[in-house]
DNA sequence: GTGGTCTAGACCACA
DNA sequence: GTGGTCTAGACCACA
């Protein structure tokens, strides 16, 4: 898989990677059980310090995205939720505020927003199909 | 116009302030060239460092929600936007993107997101319509 | 509170520092809403890096453990379980097995391990009443 | 005898074959001045860098467990403790207030606690009988 | 080779 | 003042 960051900084660069790999996960372009770039590796290729990688291989480690295979990496891991529905509601509203903040500076309303969630969606998860 | 803010973490005080004041722009419970509470008197109001008040009240100065009358404190600008509409959707998209990675890694499907969605905008928005 | 580190490494010293947070909150030593060394603070009190130190805080923030007020440091958080009950039996036997490890090195029975194990719960949690 | 190693992370592997050795000696499944198999033997069988045996027959070796005999492998030695009893119990100490803190963060109750460590107990050391 | 920990220190956002 | 991100780089454990 190719990972791109960009230093237009909206986003970290640690939460840009984790942003594409659990992307890439969720559109099965990355498998369960499938090796991805170690550490190094990526951050070779991105000319960017091991620890930041580190960090975003981190987080989706302890969200059950990524399991280190100790000497050898990380894989993709056999997901499964962790969190309790009150946590998970929790940490999806504490996104969605984010979000509906961003969309009302950007001066959409909340039909446009619902609008355009609607259509990243198709494009993103044609085969609508999750739990 | 009554400004509340929680230190409830989802969001930054000063972006609680910001936010809070587009929506009565954009709500008409604020009207072109009315004025809002000073920066030194937002503050003691909310306890808080009128640092974070100035913060809010320059960003909306730069978005062009307010203008500043020196000396005088700041009133409601007459609103024009400062994106192209590409630039707007391409920002809003890439948020959008961000989310829905998020939300299908928590477990939920697209349609419990839509449906999210919806009641978070009611529920920050309840007097929706926006330019 | 008074925090402690050996560099006797048994454990890493960002491991330490959790450890004996969770502990004071656990005992009551330390009680919901009550701040904390800032990062700086502590880090300067133990001679160690502040990264160390943001990094144990990071991990009890993750677990629910604290929260982070914006511009103004970490207090203790309400605790709830953010994780189900899959998860939470997943952690415990992982540090569990752990814990059998280390008593075959140190070579103890299972009995022996037992019977001490129950005489630190006596002397930590005197008023033994969780959930 | 028969080692087994699983790549779920839990333990890394040195550790898991170090443990099953101490086991085996402790239940009387490999008695003293008995041959184990050779690291490379063993390291064939398990598919698994050499190195990582070494490493477990080197730390059973340092404690006494194991004993090398130049040029023919390893064989059972008559094990003596080589820490005190107060010594073994400070360290084990340690790691059960490191447990205790970490279960009742997980939510659960003393009781709970030595219930599981029971059953883990059960299933990590079947056939109970140690020094 | 792999990742984990830690330091020293810069720079930024926010209160 | 607070924490968050990132770099450069050392050293260690493990495979």
């Amino acid at each position: 898989m190719q990972i791109r960051i960009s230093v237009g900084n909206p986003q970290s660069i640690y939460r840009q990677i984790a942003d594409q790999i659990r992307r890439a996960v969720v559109t099965g372009e990355l498998s369960v059980g499938e090796a991805i770039p170690s550490v190094r590796q990526l951050a070779k290729e991105l000319v960017i310090n091991p620890n930041t990688v580190a960090k975003a291989y981190g987080e989706l480690t302890r969200d059950g995205v990524l399991e280190g295979q100790p000497g050898r990496g990380y894989i993709v891991a056999n997901r499964k939720n962790i969190y309790t529905k009150t946590e998970r509601l929790r940490r999806l509203d504490q996104v969605l505020d984010s979000l509906v903040s961003e969309a009302i500076t950007l001066g959409f309303s909340g039909d446009e927003l619902l609008e355009r969630l609607s259509k990243r969606l198709e494009k993103l998860l044609p085969d609508q199909s999750l739990p």
